[in-house]
RNA sequence: GGCCAAGUAGCUCAGUUGGUAGAGCAGCGGAUUGAAAAUCCGCGUGUCGGUGGUUCGAUUCCGCCCUUGGCCA
């Protein structure tokens, strides 16, 4: 059975990435497929500029709102969420399009991951005591024994991938060489159309994103922030509270800091974000860069789409 | 107007008992295999406010000037 064609809509935040798949949506029979790690969270709307209810009423959009903040997420489940999506989507006639910024879903969707266990809480607890006793560079010792190849990838002073290649080993009984050993990845291997929106300078993408912070604080992306932080069971360890603008607002909650502190340095982190989103974005090669011009742009798109989907058929 | 303090990297500041200087943040580049909006790595020449003087040598000591803040008039 042949692989669906995917079509993706990429770029870094506030590049416009939505505002684009719904004019195309408008032309071609799509159904949408969030690629965002942040808008899986329900409740979590103004800050990670969730598509409105409008929009989603008139345009199907997946994996958004399918967790609760307090619940966790990973790129091995996209990846299996969103291939199950696309045959959903390409079965009932329509067409799959992944929209978004999160680009290790993207990778662990086209090139795969191997298949290792998966992450285990309480596990990971007891590594993270260790380490509170011992120090990371002391548990990448450790790594260093038990699994060579991975420590030498490793920073000793970066703990998560050191506790998850810890949890790895223990959980497998083997080192992550072994495990990758003979082991398969499982590709993408239908066609491809990846659409990418690149700004022109990195000075026009720093104010659209001062912009549409402030715009978020309007909407009240504080009073969000505040029925989480009036949760019991969330906490700033959380993924879903430590992302960009969340965990800022949150320490000023917590009285660690000044509002407008918090909003200066959810800011920043944003454009940091947008920076590393733009090293992910520099690695790919087969990007269908679109214009700068709104107008320009969709007219492009279109035409990008339309040849694609049209190779497809013939 | 007088006295005091401060003027050093884009910002906040350290420092040089006289041999032209370094942290944090920001910024830039990179990595990225079940937390990824996460996590981590690399990158620091700047008339040391200006100008005269002392000195082999001044950002450092001295004089004057400028700016900012405070106190006194």
């Amino acid at each position: 059975m042949s692989q669906p064609p995917l079509i993706f809509v990429i770029g870094p935040t506030a590049s416009g990435k939505s505002s684009l798949a719904e004019s195309l949506a408008q032309h071609f029979p799509l159904e949408l497929i969030s690629m965002d790690s942040a808008q899986i969270y329900r409740g979590m709307d103004i800050g990670t500029a969730k598509p409105g209810a409008e929009v989603r009423a008139r345009i199907p959009h997946h994996l958004i709102d399918i967790l609760d903040p307090a619940q966790r997420y990973s790129a091995a489940q996209f990846a299996r969420d969103a291939r199950q999506l696309i045959h959903e989507i390409h079965g009932r006639g329509r067409i799959p399009m992944l929209v978004g910024g999160t680009f290790l879903y993207m990778r662990a969707l086209l090139e795969g991951l191997h298949d290792m266990p998966p992450a285990d809480a309480r596990l990971r607890k007891e590594i993270e005591e260790s380490a509170g006793r011992r120090g990371w560079p002391a548990l990448h010792e450790e790594l260093t024994a038990l699994d060579a190849e991975a420590a030498a990838q490793i920073h000793p002073n970066d703990a998560q991938r050191i506790q998850r290649a810890l949890e790895v080993v223990r959980l497998s009984g083997a080192g992550r060489g072994v495990v990758w050993q003979g082991q398969r990845r499982q590709p993408w291997t239908g066609p491809v159309l990846k659409l990418a929106i690149l700004p022109a300078r990195r000075q026009a993408l720093r104010e659209l994103i001062a912009q549409r912070f402030e715009q978020m604080m309007a909407l009240g992306f504080l009073d969000e922030v505040r029925a989480l932080y009036a949760r019991p069971d969330l906490d700033p360890q959380l993924p879903s509270i430590r992302s960009v603008g969340y965990r800022q607002l949150w320490e000023y909650l917590d009285r660690r800091c000044a509002l407008d502190d918090a909003v200066e340095r959810g800011i920043i982190a944003t454009r940091q974000y947008a920076k590393r989103q733009m090293t992910w974005l520099r690695r790919e090669n087969d990007l269908e860069v679109l214009p700068q011009a709104p107008e320009q742009r969709l007219e492009i798109a279109l035409a990008r789409v339309e040849g694609f989907l049209k190779c497809r058929r013939a």
